[in-house]
DNA sequence: GGCTCGAATGATTGCGCTATCATTGCGGAA
DNA sequence: TTCCGCAATGATAGCGCAATCATTCGAGCC
C-alpha cells in the first residue's frame, strides 16, 4: 500500500520512504499495471475517441487535438474507426464500452436506437461532436450541416451563380449538407444543381472524376464539394482543361484544411476551427471526468462555420 | 464459470444453456468488463500503435490498415502519437506498456536506449515499421529511407539535372533520405544542393514559402520535397509564378499519396506501399500473438520503394 | 511521565473476471 | 447391474492493484 501510495499520491508519502521506492523502481524495472489499478479503482484513465476515419485530413486534426489536450492529464486514447454507418458505430461501440473508458468521444449525433441506450446506460461523460442536435446524449460540440449547406447556397446565389454542380461523398452528414444547399436553390428562381455522389474516402482523383463529368455533361458555373479534397481535384481538372476559374467555374470546398489557403488560386472554403472544436470538446470532457459522480447535463456549443472566400469564388 | 464460458467459448457449451445465457445478457444489458477479464487471464486484446502525428497522410493511411486489419480478430487499438522526438516516444511508452497490450507496433528503429530495455524487456510481440535496421527489436516492416534519398538522387542526375533544392521536414527520417540524396550529388561533378527546413507537420504552405525562396535565391533547376503535401505546395508556386514545370523546374515528392496521381501536372514522388506496409505489419503481429509464448524472432521485410515519373520530372 | 494529535504506514478486502481442478450426469460397454 | 468415459457444469483461487480502516510513531503539551 505504501509503495501504492508513493507512486500515484507522493505527498501522503514521507520523502524518506517515497525515495526508497523511487530506487527500487528503478532497479528492478517495475512497471505498474494500470490492468489492474483500472480494476481496483474503477477508473480506467482511457477515453474512447469514434471517428468516421483518420485518413481525412479533417478528422485526423480533431483526433490530433483531442489527443493533445488529453495527454497531459493522464488519459489515453482508444481509438475506434467507425466508418460512416450506425451498424459499424454500434459494433465498435459495444467493444469500446467493455474496456470501461472513463469518457467518450463521438463523431456525430445521429446514433441507433440500441447504440443510444447502451451510451446512456453506460453512464459515461460523453461528448458528441461535428454535429448539432436538439437531444445530445450528454455534451455536444459542434455545428450544424444544414446551416452549412443553406449559408453556401446563398452565398453562391449571391455571386451570381445558378447552375449548380455537387460533388459529395456518400455520407450522411455530407448529404445534409446537400439538403441544406438543396432547399435554398430550390427557392431561387432559375437555379439547378446537379449531384455526383463519391465513394468515402473523398480523394482528389474523385474530384477529378466528378467534376470531368459535370463539366463535360452538365454547363455547371460553380462546383460544390464535400471537402477540400475533392475541391483540389477539381482545381487540378479545371486547370487541366484550361477552364477560367473563378471566371468560367467557381469552386467551393469544406472544412479550410491547411492546405486550403495555399493552393493557386487559393480555395474557397467553409471554414470548420477543429482544432477548437476538439480543444473544446476535450475540456468539456476533463471538467467532467474530474467530478466524482457522474450526471448527464445535456450541454450544447454549437460552434459555427465560415464561409472564406478566397481565388475559386 | 459457465456464463464466461457461454460467451467466450460457446462450443464448450450446451445449447439450452447458451440459450439462456443470451436471453439473461439482453434483458439485464450486460456488458462484459475486458478490464477484469484482462488482469484475469494476462491478455488485454489491446495493441498499442505508436505513430509520430495522424495529421500526416502517410500515417494516417497506415493507422488505419493497421487498424481495419486488428479490429476483425477482435483486437483494439490504443493510438499514441509520438511525434518526431525520442524523448516523446519515451514518455508515451512508459503509460503505454503499463496497459500491457499484447502487441506494439512502433515507427521507426531509432529509440533511446531506455526505450529499447523497456521494450525488450515487456517481452512483448513489437513490429518496427516505416524504416529499417540491422537490429530490430523483434520483428520489421520497413524500408530504407538513405536508400530512398539515393535513388531520388540518381535519378535526378539521369534527367540532368544538377541544382538541387530541398524541403525537408526537419525529422530525422526525412533527414536521413537528404542525406542520402547529398551523398549522391556529392559524386557527382557540377552537382549542387540547397536545403531549407520546415518544421512538422509538413504542410501546403510550408512548400509554397520555401520554394519561393529557393526560386528567388537560388536558380535550381529541381526541388525534391520530404513529402507530397510540401510538394503540392511547390507545384502552386510554380503555377502561380509562371514557372513551366517540368521544364524549367522538376519536382520530386515522397508518399505517393492518393492526390499525388490527380494534380496538374501529376506529381513525381516515390511510392511507399502504405497499405501494404500496414498489413504485413498487422499480419505478422497477428501470428506472433496468436502463439502462446513470447519469443523474439528479429525478422526483418524490407518492402522497397519504387520512384514514379508523372509530369513534375 | 503520560497524554493527545496528526502524519505515516500497514493489513485486509474486493474489483470482475478466467484458469484450474473437481464434480455431476448420462449413454453405452462389460 | 456396474462401471467407464466423456461432455457439461461448478467451486475455488488469484490476477495486481486501490479503498478503507487500523495501527504505529514521534512531536508537542501539560
Amino acid at each position: 500500500m505504501t509503495v501504492s501510495r508513493a507512486l500515484n499520491r507522493p505527498e501522503l508519502v514521507s520523502e524518506a520512504t517515497r525515495l526508497k521506492v523511487q530506487r527500487a523502481v528503478l532497479e528492478t524495472g517495475y512497471v505498474p499495471n494500470r490492468v489492474a489499478g483500472a480494476l481496483a479503482s474503477s477508473r480506467s484513465r482511457l477515453v474512447a475517441l469514434l471517428v468516421p476515419t483518420v485518413a481525412h485530413s479533417l478528422f485526423a486534426e480533431v483526433t490530433q487535438t483531442i489527443m493533445a489536450a488529453l495527454a497531459p492529464q493522464g488519459y489515453q486514447v482508444m481509438l475506434g474507426l467507425v466508418g460512416y454507418t450506425p451498424e459499424q458505430e454500434e459494433k465498435i461501440l459495444e467493444t469500446v464500452l467493455s474496456r470501461r473508458p472513463d469518457g467518450i468521444v463521438l463523431t456525430g449525433c445521429r446514433h441507433s436506437e440500441l447504440a443510444r441506450r447502451r451510451l446512456l446506460a453506460a453512464e459515461v461523460p460523453l461528448v458528441e461532436i461535428w454535429d448539432m442536435t436538439d437531444e445530445p446524449l450528454d455534451m455536444l460540440v459542434g455545428f450544424s450541416h444544414e446551416a452549412v449547406g443553406e449559408a453556401v447556397g446563398r452565398h453562391l446565389v449571391e455571386l451570381g451563380r445558378r447552375r449548380i454542380g455537387v460533388i459529395s461523398a456518400d455520407d450522411s452528414r455530407a448529404r445534409r449538407r446537400v439538403a441544406g444547399l438543396a432547399a435554398v436553390l430550390h427557392a431561387t428562381p432559375d437555379a439547378s444543381m446537379t449531384v455526383r455522389e463519391v465513394g468515402t474516402p473523398s480523394s482528389m482523383p474523385w474530384g477529378r472524376e466528378k467534376s470531368a463529368e459535370l463539366l463535360d455533361n452538365e454547363a455547371v458555373d460553380a462546383i460544390v464539394c464535400s471537402s477540400d479534397i475533392l475541391a483540389m481535384g477539381v482545381l487540378a481538372e479545371a486547370q487541366s482543361r484550361g477552364v477560367d476559374v473563378p471566371g468560367a467555374l467557381a469552386i467551393m470546398g469544406f472544412g479550410d484544411s491547411s492546405y486550403a489557403k495555399a493552393t493557386f488560386p487559393a480555395l474557397s472554403t467553409v471554414r470548420i476551427d477543429g482544432a477548437t472544436l476538439g480543444r473544446r470538446a476535450a475540456e468539456h470532457l476533463l471538467a467532467r471526468m474530474a467530478q466524482p459522480h457522474f450526471q448527464r447535463v445535456e450541454q450544447t456549443l454549437d460552434l459555427g462555420f465560415e464561409i472564406v472566400d478566397r481565388g475559386t469564388t
